[in-house]
DNA sequence: ACCCCCGGGACGACCCGTTCGT
DNA sequence: ACGAACGGGTCGTCCCGGGGGT
């Protein structure tokens, strides 16, 4: 039990340190034995919990694109505007990314490396998966529900996306003086909201 | 003569042979003696003409980035529709992308770096810039036109960059099974035309 | 008395795990944990029954060459006639070579490294000590007995040891090309028959 | 000019060091970085000069086998006896292998672990090679000559070649208390001589 | 007493961007 | 413009110890 316990710990704390270490750097300029003295273990554990720093950052990112898909996820049955729903994500999703901020910018460097590179390439399409499934998901109900404009679903999940990726992008390049998350609200409303 | 017109040719292939590498393998993963084999020159060249790798990187992504502005930037005056135009646009940037296709993939991970690497920032800054005047000038125009409804010109331009950034991605993602081209004519027309 | 049993077992499995991995890979080449995985059991159990890597090699010669020994050890007190036990050893011999195969390459390995390294020298002797003294013994007798013609017992069992690592190591090199029991068989005779 | 010069020093300056070295301690046991201390270089000059610990390795066995052919090869034409040739052989190598006697060490690991794998096979087949040409060229004229017994030339290289590696391996275990040249001679001749 | 897992930390070969003498 | 040399840094591996658990 202590040993299971203890295993669970250290892996754990591999882990936290890696994003923390990999968020600050990137995940090139950052060595193993960085987050190993940031975890405070040495590379023998490192190494007998994952086999490559390239494992461990996979696992951090699926851990990651699972939690956004929670996070976007659940969405209350009941009586919602789906279109209201839709254009409060970026607000309420604000401190959610706020809170990570840092593993935004090694998730970006991830998902755009994913583009080309075969090896990560999964992590781009899983994301991608993810956030257009959701939006195709709104999307249709909102339509039924009267709240959406009659649009082709799958292409209007695609734009979401867009604008998700360039906001996203946008906010990290100037946090401060745009208040994004306003701005992305009137978006979703032009492009939905019935004429 | 001779000599100067020898400099500016090696100087050119090196920049060409990075285009090159750096496109097919990413910046990290390019060494110097890649760029130099596949130039034909020596690492003494190399570092004769510049003074390091990543100087090289910002000459080419400032080319880019003028290449890029050189594209989108000139508007015949005369009798344009300004909404067309935009809408236009992603049709008519088609083949410049699909050219310069690798290109694409180095870009994006250089801006994506951009965003948070102060060393790079100037990277992401500036194509920024570029893209978003471009667009406040062309909504601004479309705007007094008619063409275009009444939005704030500002944040109109930060849609339409995000839009940009966010087909790019996907288009790099999965090119054939959607057209992205005629997608985002479709959201600009939905953000912009007169209701 | 289960215990006892258990213990046993676990050695014997780690020794006999040892003899094949070692045979395929050679010594170096050869992880601890190799061994382990192969032998079914952990590290711990392991290093609870040797001390070292080392120490379980050293060991697993030990045992390599008792067996050798024990095969040409039994003489036949009786009616041999010892030129012809002599010539007729290669050819007895090659089932056992080819059945252990694998282990002649590691042999030949430490006992090579054993010429110049301190700590596995007794290696080196200890087998040269054996066949050596084997030889000494049956030359001796045969020369009373007058099958084999008079020489230096000495410096004829030296000869006698050069033939067989001789052999071995072509046999290794190329085991089919040459019947190298019957080429051996020869050359003992040559030297050995009473002109 | 003085480039080239000093090209060609570093690198023999690595050959020399690696030589001795590798002797000292055996392939594995010798790290890159021993022998570029030894040699007052750097680790990149070792990498610039040498694509691998591997194949530094076996350019000096290549050096190595040329070298010891270079020794047995030239036969004066003219009046030689070959029998007394092959008899005095060992002799007039051991100033030869004294000379380089680390080196001995290094070849035999080399030797027996390229019986096995086949990374190194070359070394153990080429060194094969060259001595029992060498051998079967000797023999044939020393039967034509009437100096040698006719006997397979075949079979009789790879009794010499036995010896050969016998008695070395047995020189290395013991240099000191037998007279190992005198033992070979003595042993050819029983071999070879006409009855 | 036997065995397991977890961990330690030194070390391995190799690569890299860069400088300097020619 | 060349290419030899530099030397620090990389990830990953290795052999081994020690504390829990059965």
């Amino acid at each position: 039990m202590t040993q299971e316990q203890r295993r669970i710990d250290t892996r754990s704390s591999i882990i936290s340190a890696a994003a923390e270490v990999f968020s600050d750097k990137g995940f090139n300029e950052s060595g193993v034995e960085d987050i190993c003295s940031q975890a405070g273990i040495s590379k023998g554990a490192f190494y007998h919990h994952f086999k490559s720093k390239q494992q461990l950052m996979l696992i951090l990112m699926d851990k990651w694109i699972e939690e956004v898909a929670r996070q976007i996820g659940p969405i209350e049955e009941g009586q919602v505007n789906f279109l209201e729903l839709l254009m409060s994500l970026p607000e309420s999703m604000k401190p959610a990314f706020t809170k990570v901020k840092g593993q935004l910018n090694l998730f970006l460097e991830l998902y755009v490396k994913g583009l080309s590179d075969p090896q990560l390439n999964s992590i781009s399409r899983r994301t991608h998966e993810k956030f257009t499934s959701f939006f195709s998901y709104v999307v249709e109900q909102g339509i039924k529900q009267g709240s959406i404009r009659k649009v082709n679903v799958e292409d209007c999940s695609k734009t979401l996306f867009s604008l998700t990726i360039g906001f996203m992008v946008q906010g990290m390049l100037d946090p401060h003086s745009t208040d994004w998350a306003k701005l992305a609200k009137e978006s979703i409303g032009l492009l939905l909201a019935p004429s």
